[in-house]
RNA sequence: GGGUAGUUACCAGAGUGGCCAAAUGGGGCAGACUGUAAAUCUGCUGGCUUACGCCUACGGUGGUUCGAAUCCAUCACUACCCA
């Protein structure tokens, strides 16, 4: 019999309903809830995150919401180890965590775990930045194809962001990606039970729809202005922000705007539909399945 | 009742004899992905097919033509204008 502690990921695409079966599964097994989200991370996003209000706050301690400025340096990689060192700590006094978010590379990298790469100082990662800007795609790819072979046989070459962090690595190590990618399977002192949520995909859109509005008449206009100084962070490099700072700098109408902000959620639950598609271990459940829900996560958190 | 304009793929919309299964945009579908991932990138979008190709298609019907989304006739519908 399997005695380790038990993390649930409750997981799904954006507009899901994730938030609300997330508290009732934590007030049954009395645990708390680390969110896999890479933007309620943020202080400054609640509305546009859709992050849990006060009051969800309150029912449940949570963590990993809010915790981040803006301008903080983050990744996957870190998410994943200070989220295996904080289950480590609450698996000392609770044999389940629920672990809910849709930010499919952070559950990865708690789940599976990714590969020791170093980290990218700004120097390098403004150096070729420039490069790419002067010396176009095709010379990094080029550049590539001779310091990492391998993988450039294997790589998007379209695709910059892929190019260049290959050659980033290679800057700040001196080693390839190639040397440094094992994508092997970590092996974790917990169990884990996937839960997906799911829904027929013209409800989904339409929640994703009305939510959008509701975002708005909350404020997310305003909550876009007021971090509309720091639009070029990463952090800010996101779904709703964007289109709202191209009102705030007059380039869009709000209605187009809005449109806009949910075609691209629509197309970013998408993408995570497709992720979440080759996890042949998650189990998937309508939202309005609560009792089989619970009930499955009861009998999987109790013993193996 | 008369006149004019129009009817194109999921939507909008170009095309006015062969290079058209049909530009472009929107929407949609599918995929890739291991370090700022709500990011970044790719393919498809009439049907069958791995493909060559074949079939069905530009409101309906009938014509002209070697050949029609494109020309003609007629019918239907829509919009606007005149009565």
């Amino acid at each position: 019999m399997d005695t380790r502690p038990v993390l649930i990921v409750l997981l799904g695409p954006t507009g899901v309903g994730k938030t609300e079966l997330s508290l009732r599964m934590a007030e049954m097994l009395h645990t708390e809830i680390l969110s896999s989200d890479s933007r309620q991370l943020y202080a400054d996003l609640p509305i546009g995150t859709a992050a849990p209000t006060p009051e969800q706050l309150a029912r449940v301690p949570h963590h990993f919401v809010g915790t981040l400025a803006l301008a903080d340096y983050y990744s996957a990689a870190r998410y994943e180890e200070e989220a295996l060192l904080l289950l480590e700590q609450l698996f000392k006094t609770h044999r389940a965590v629920v672990m809910t978010g849709g930010s499919m590379m952070y559950i990865d990298a708690v789940c599976r775990g990714i590969d020791e790469i170093p980290t990218i100082s700004d120097e390098i990662r403004q150096r070729m930045k420039q490069r790419l800007d002067e010396e176009g795609l095709e010379a990094l790819c080029e550049e590539l194809r001779l310091r990492d072979p391998e993988y450039y046989e294997v790589v998007d070459r379209l695709n910059h962001k892929r190019i260049v962090h290959a050659l980033e690595i290679i800057e700040a190590s001196g080693q390839t990606y190639t040397s440094l990618r094992t994508n092997a399977t970590k092996e974790r002192p917990f169990r884990i039970v996937k839960i997906g949520l799911d829904r027929p995909r013209e409800e989904l859109f339409a929640r994703i729809n009305t939510r959008v509005d509701q975002m708005l008449s909350d404020g997310l206009l305003e909550e876009a202005r007021r971090v509309y100084p720091s639009r070029h962070l990463n952090s800010l490099n996101t779904v709703g922000y964007k289109e709202m700072f191209c009102v705030l700098s007059g380039e869009w109408e709000l209605s187009f705007a809005t449109e806009r902000m949910k075609k691209n959620t629509r197309v970013y639950a998408k993408k995570q539909l497709t992720w979440f598609r080759r996890d042949t271990s998650i189990r998937w459940f309508h939202p309005s399945e609560e009792e089989a829900v619970l009930e499955y996560v009861s009998l999987h958190s109790t013993k193996a």
